[in-house]
DNA sequence: TGCAAAATAGCACGATCGTTCGTTTCTTTT
DNA sequence: AAAAGAAACGAACGATCGTGCTATTTTGCA
């Protein structure tokens, strides 16, 4: 019951020795993407530079180098470990609410908490869809598949929400889920690069307003008369 | 009547001569801008390479450099031109529409159309707004004047709107900005970086549901009763 | 304690970056 | 046509980048 199906390949045991409680090297390399993860957050993942993050880890910059075989790879390890965090902060917190609009609202105010300023750190998937959008490889490739999947489960809890009789069965889950996605990417825009207050405030009462228009036992919303032109 | 009031330094005479007809080297500068709008346009303004640029125009980097004097103010000369064709598509063919929704309608149509992937480059204004989110300095000042005037005027086409008594007197402008803006953000996303087909349809369709929703004529929308939860 | 293996350091490489400077070529004006 | 000025070049700079080597140190296990 995991939001992807995506191999993680994170003990890696190259040794025989099974890994019983974290090696020396596993452990610097986890300081080493947590380090990266930060640095990413703020300058993207083009920004990351192995160099710098030798220089904040105080290692070589061939010692860190040697921990993920190539940038590419470094970049993709960040993209993994920023969604497993997603994953622990976001997705299985909410599960463990009732389905269908508990479930669905608790995702979203998940998300929004992720988003937001409050964190110091952007959101990957956000920048990292502007920045590869336009080059191919396997960076791009793994950061679609996460995003992906992530959409998926959004569609996922919404159709629950419908097949719960929560919201109502004409529902488009694929338009209400771009609705609510132009929400979360609406706050990172203003909060993060405007610095506007209270957009997080604004995310939440255009998701309300959306559910809202969904409901189930909303009687069929009186067409609006002829609107004008 | 323009979209903005930051005073363009274009012409930028520094012999006496008045500049009657593009002097040469007006005129490679504008064909530089043409390039490096396409170059950044693909890589970001962060891609932007003064190497490849001199490539791209046979020219040497000195001589492309010599244009603009840094790195800096070539990226500040690229978010002005775009700006200056985004006035040209999207904002001055819309103010000639009537003023209320028909003016309105057409600001978010000429913007769909300048977001989409039909145009082969991408919205400096979005990519900009996440490169820089975090990065202080000039450039990431020039990008947020640009924006928060384009917003401006979309707001001010929104109060239009209301004051012509097209729209509700009581929606927040604001609020409806951000939503519509949602709308553009998710196009941008779903169609750039996930290559789904039919975003375009769906931020249309979200846009006519915000719209309907605020339409002036709508009798008082029936509360929903006691939302589920 | 000793030994094999894993982890890290050190150094060098080729490439690219933005930038500077002095020179040369092209335009424009007188 | 000559003189003045603007535009473009070419070479070099210091810095940083990712990456490939070979040592050296550190670790984990017998």
């Amino acid at each position: 019951m995991t939001l992807t199906s995506v191999p993680f390949d994170r003990p890696a045991p190259t040794g025989r020795a099974g890994a019983r409680s974290l090696q020396k090297g596993q452990q610097t390399r986890a300081a080493i993407l947590e380090a990266a993860l930060g640095q990413a957050s703020h300058m993207g993942l083009e920004g990351l530079s192995i160099g710098v993050l030798a220089d904040v880890m105080k290692m070589s910059k061939s010692g860190v180098f040697a921990h993920f075989g190539s940038r590419e790879e470094l970049q993709i390890a960040v993209i993994r470990e920023y969604h497993a965090r997603f994953e622990d902060e976001v997705f299985f917190p909410a599960v463990r609410e009732a389905r269908g609009l508990p479930r669905l609202r608790a995702l979203f105010e998940n998300w929004l908490r992720r988003v937001s300023v409050e964190v110091d750190s952007g959101c990957i998937y956000i920048s990292g869809a502007v920045e590869f959008d336009d080059r191919p490889g396997p960076v791009r490739d793994a950061l679609a598949t996460m995003v992906r999947d992530w959409q998926a489960a959004l569609e996922r809890a919404i159709r629950l929400a419908v097949d719960c009789g929560h919201l109502r069965p004409d529902i488009d889950p694929l338009q209400l889920l771009f609705e609510v996605h132009g929400l979360v990417l609406a706050l990172h825009h203003d909060a993060r690069f405007l610095r506007l207050p209270g957009a997080t405030e604004r995310a939440r009462v255009g998701f309300e307003r959306l559910i809202e228009r969904s409901l189930a036992q909303t009687p069929a919303a009186p067409r609006a008369v002829e609107a004008v032109r």
